[in-house]
RNA sequence: GCGCCAGUAGCUCAGCAGGAUAGAGCAACUGCCUUCUAAGCAGUAGGUCGGGGGUUCGAAUCCCUCCUGGCGUGCCA
């Protein structure tokens, strides 16, 4: 469907060209005085100097050609603005046309292209921590907008699998465990399926062996050349490297789906390893890799940097790879497999200068199309409520799971008291809400800016704030449930207000996605429902739903409702959430 | 040193392809439930948009400069 504001502005700049001017100052755009207008065009104060006369006098003479049909009001006014409101039965045309169509007519901007969001990071052998919080919801979220506007998309969690800290678990295993088999190099029968050590194990090791690196050269040594036996291939490494990937990953599965969270591809790094070799071969062919300081690297600079750019390394001098190489392979495995059109990550905004290097890289060494979309969505860090980093009350790192269930007794608390809810939808109830308190708190900041963890503020029941979406759409449902059969009603033209603003923020839903698609800011869309569930709080405030007495006018206000509820939990889906029956 | 980002109401943040009176939420105060869920709605109060220059008819928004804070800046990810 055709945008409203596209939709003026080429009739306002047909009138800008009727009465003899540019049609380019034509432009509308929302009303930044809702007071006044619902539509404004500021064309004519800035042709005023072209054209060497009064904004006014334009302004008036553009008014004047302008085919007045589709709006309630047309005027000039001082110094020189053009303000409109839309007619209603304008309105009603395009919010049933909306209703009607799929995805409610919002053009499919990615139709026909495949997207890679790369988001989670996790690793493996280690807990998830807050530190994976944000990435992994502005991630789905980016995946889910992205699916909606129409791409074929790709998550891949692209675990840390690989390298030093798997080494470091095997070096410490041998130290706890010499008589495993996977230490006994005459070895040659079946492997235990059973893994040698349990997830909370697992959990104790890493750090504890990670800590012995720094403060026993001879166990470092001990665990670099574990890893780079476990790269060439030695059978029991490999095989405890089985054991500590199966114990992870079904412990990550798990708490990704508590958050509603889900890759199409659990890739990592050590999925990448296999294309390193030739890749690495083919850029020294060609002239891109160059020795340096002891190491292989790929110059990037470019003239007109501002700053100085670092050149990618591909091979550290002691001859190991490093994550810009197996970020390049991972691309070369991708384009292989998939061959998408775009290419986001979504990590720490503090990785910006490894990706502008990686991506450049990319380009440089064709290693990507030319036309692939390479992008870095770096978010920044989620802190405690005092603005310093989030730390447990001991000064160690809080566990994902462990906010998670934090949240979730707060809300479980109110759902309680509120006696809304039967005893055996607490728990589900509880945890749709707690979802939407956690992920709305979190992407109604702009990613790219850190931003304060506040439990109460986010599971308040009030204010800008998931638990407030939630409510509204539930408000909708109630009324809807008592309703009966809904979805075949046609919507009306506004008889009041807050109809009117209600209608008129319906039809933002499809810019604000595109805006939000394009600039990677789902917090674009958390102010659009905001904005959207308050027009229908005011709406049903004002509004007599169920009791109007004129059928045809409560099909309307039911119609009306009805798609705002829909759009709502489109737009919640998106960001990740949903709402429950009752709350 | 160089580069990037941020500085808007007491607090948390929108707004920033220039436009009319700078917007929300929280906190404070005031109204509105015998009526579709008051987790709601309406209102009052609160701001030298970090400072200073400049461009413009018009600047929170663009340019310059300074201050403050955070981050990055070749072999961690």
């Amino acid at each position: 469907m055709k945008r409203i504001l596209d939709i003026i502005t080429a009739n306002m700049q047909q009138a800008f060209a009727d009465a003899g001017y540019d049609a380019a100052f034509g432009t509308v755009t929302v009303s930044n005085r809702p007071d006044l207008c619902e539509y404004q065009c500021n064309g004519a104060l800035a042709a005023a100097k072209q054209y060497k006369c009064a904004p006014i006098q334009i302004a008036s003479a553009v008014v004047a050609k302008l085919d007045a049909n589709d709006y309630d009001m047309v005027e000039a006014v001082m110094p020189g603005f053009i303000n409109l409101k839309l007619s209603g039965s304008f309105l009603q045309r395009y919010l049933e046309e909306m209703r009607l169509a799929e995805d409610f007519g919002v053009e499919k901007t990615g139709a026909g292209k495949t997207a890679v969001v790369d988001y989670g990071g996790a690793n493996v052998a280690k807990p998830l921590h807050i530190g994976h919080l944000r990435p992994a919801i502005i991630g789905e979220a980016l995946k889910r907008l992205h699916k909606f506007m129409g791409y074929n998309t790709i998550g891949d969690v692209h675990l840390g699998d690989w390298g030093l800290q798997i080494g470091l678990i095997v070096a410490e295993l041998q130290v706890r465990k010499p008589d495993l088999p996977y230490f006994d190099p005459d070895f040659t029968g079946e492997y235990p399926k059973e893994a040698p050590f349990t997830l909370s194990e697992l959990e104790e090791i890493y750090p504890t062996a990670s800590a012995k690196k720094k403060e026993d050269a001879e166990f470092a040594e001990k665990a670099h050349v574990a890893t780079f036996e476990l790269q060439q291939g030695h059978p029991g490494y490999r095989a405890i490297w089985q054991h500590i990937m199966r114990v992870s990953l079904e412990d990550l599965h798990r708490i990704y789906d508590l958050l509603d969270v889900h890759f199409e591809k659990w890739l990592g790094e050590s999925d990448a390893d296999p294309y390193i070799p030739a890749m690495i071969q083919r850029l020294k062919d060609e002239g891109h890799a160059v020795m340096s300081e002891g190491a292989l690297v790929f110059p990037v600079a470019e003239e007109g940097d501002k700053k100085e750019v670092p050149p990618c390394i591909l091979v550290k001098s002691d001859g190991a790879a490093i994550y810009a190489t197996t970020d390049l392979a991972t691309m070369v495995q991708r384009m292989q497999d998939w061959a998408p059109d775009k290419m986001l990550y979504v990590t720490d905004k503090r990785q910006n200068l490894h990706f502008e290097q990686v991506f450049r890289a990319a380009k440089k060494g064709g290693i990507v199309r030319p036309e692939t979309e390479l992008g870095h969505v770096g978010h920044g860090t989620m802190n405690g409520k005092d603005g310093k980093p989030f730390k447990t009350r001991d000064g160690g790192v809080l566990r994902l799971e462990q906010l998670i269930s934090d949240m979730t007794d707060f809300v479980r608390g109110k759902v309680v008291e509120n006696k809304i809810v039967s005893d055996d939808e607490v728990d589900e109830t509880t945890a749709k809400i707690a979802l939407a308190a956690l992920k709305y708190g979190d992407l109604s900041n702009q990613p790219t800016k850190d931003y304060n963890f506040d439990l109460e503020r986010f599971a308040a029941f009030e204010g800008n704030t998931g638990p407030y979406i939630l409510y509204t759409i539930v408000r909708i449902k109630s009324i809807l449930a008592k309703f009966g059969a809904w979805e075949h009603l046609s919507i009306q033209a506004p008889t009041n207000a807050s109809a009117k603003d209600l209608m008129l923020s319906i039809t933002k839903l499809g810019p604000t996605l595109e805006a939000a698609l394009n600039t990677s800011s789902p917090n674009q869309i958390c102010a659009y429902i905001y904005d959207l569930a308050g027009c229908v709080n005011k709406f049903y405030h004002e509004t007599r739903i169920l009791g109007e007495e004129d059928g045809n006018l409560k099909n309307g206000y039911i119609a009306l409702i009805g798609l705002a509820k829909r759009i709502l939990e489109a737009c919640i889906h998106i960001l990740g959430f949903s709402a429950p029956e009752k709350m």
